[in-house]
DNA sequence: TGGAAAATATTGAATATTCAACAATTGAAG
DNA sequence: CTTCAATTGTTGAATATTCAATATTTTCCA
């Protein structure tokens, strides 16, 4: 029944392709609607991850934005100078650094919030509830699924 | 019935956070696969489009394989360099250029595709072939709904 | 306890990507 | 026809990312 695909079946058959192109189209979308704040994703995702209020050791943020280190501690030096987040030594374990968003990066993270919001609305408008909850669903456990 | 997600709802109810984080993913495991002949995925890419033995010019070639393009013109700069794909002017469009792929590249097209296809068995494997084709379907419909 | 190994974050050099400008060719309008 | 705009691809400078090495702190265990 469900084959994989051959050596000579087009690229689009490939499911790490399709991952690719969609994520890319989407991301782009996202990336347009945002440069209204003149603020790249990973810097939403960021803000997002920390809007919890606790503070998020560089590690954890790393894992979670979806960045590898060397590229968030960068990105955070800039945030930083931006006064949008700051930094805390973990009185736990030293070698830590706690992440916390100030109150600018909260009121920029409230803006950002909204576009993407508008965003996933766009979405559901013209792609279907039922398709974007079945893809949603689907995404989680193939991520499940790879650890 | 399906709402977007709200300002305050976390960061992996976004559909464009799942789709980073799917690809992310998949796209690290392909990466290790092909790594075996030392090339990143994006020249796989390249190799299996150009496979048809068609010429593609760079503007079709840069749609297709997922890339701007100047980074094309310096991947493919790259790849002239190993000897797997080669250029030629257009004679019926002298702005454009056709690429080509080599008999190097063939071989090596080939053996790139084994680890690709070997992928994606491990894929339906773990994942299973009701998800995995769901999955495949739903994403070539969210990329349709986008242009 | 003492010292080696692991975990965490950062740095700097090497690499890759992107943006804006450019060159060449073609298309289109007067 | 001729000129001006649009298309195609490349280049170089600016920017961003990654890899390997480093510093610091903690954990482990002998």
């Amino acid at each position: 029944m469900a084959k994989p695909p051959k050596d000579n079946s087009p690229i689009t058959e490939h499911l790490a392709y399709l991952l690719a192109q969609a994520n890319r189209e989407i991301n782009r979308q996202l990336e347009m609607r945002l440069s209204k704040e003149g603020v790249p994703v990973e810097q939403w995702r960021i803000l997002k991850v920390l809007s919890d209020g606790n503070g998020h050791s560089m590690g954890e943020l790393a894992d979670a934005v979806l960045l590898n280190h060397p590229t968030l501690t960068k990105m955070v030096d800039r945030m930083v100078s931006d006064a949008l987040v700051y930094r805390v030594q973990d009185p736990k374990d030293r070698r830590k650094v706690l992440m916390f968003v100030s109150d600018r990066g909260k009121a920029l993270s409230k803006r950002l919030n909204s576009l993407a919001v508008s965003q996933e609305e766009h979405i559901l408008e013209s792609y279907g509830d039922k398709s974007t909850n079945e893809l949603k669903r689907l995404l989680e456990s193939l991520i499940d699924s790879s650890n």
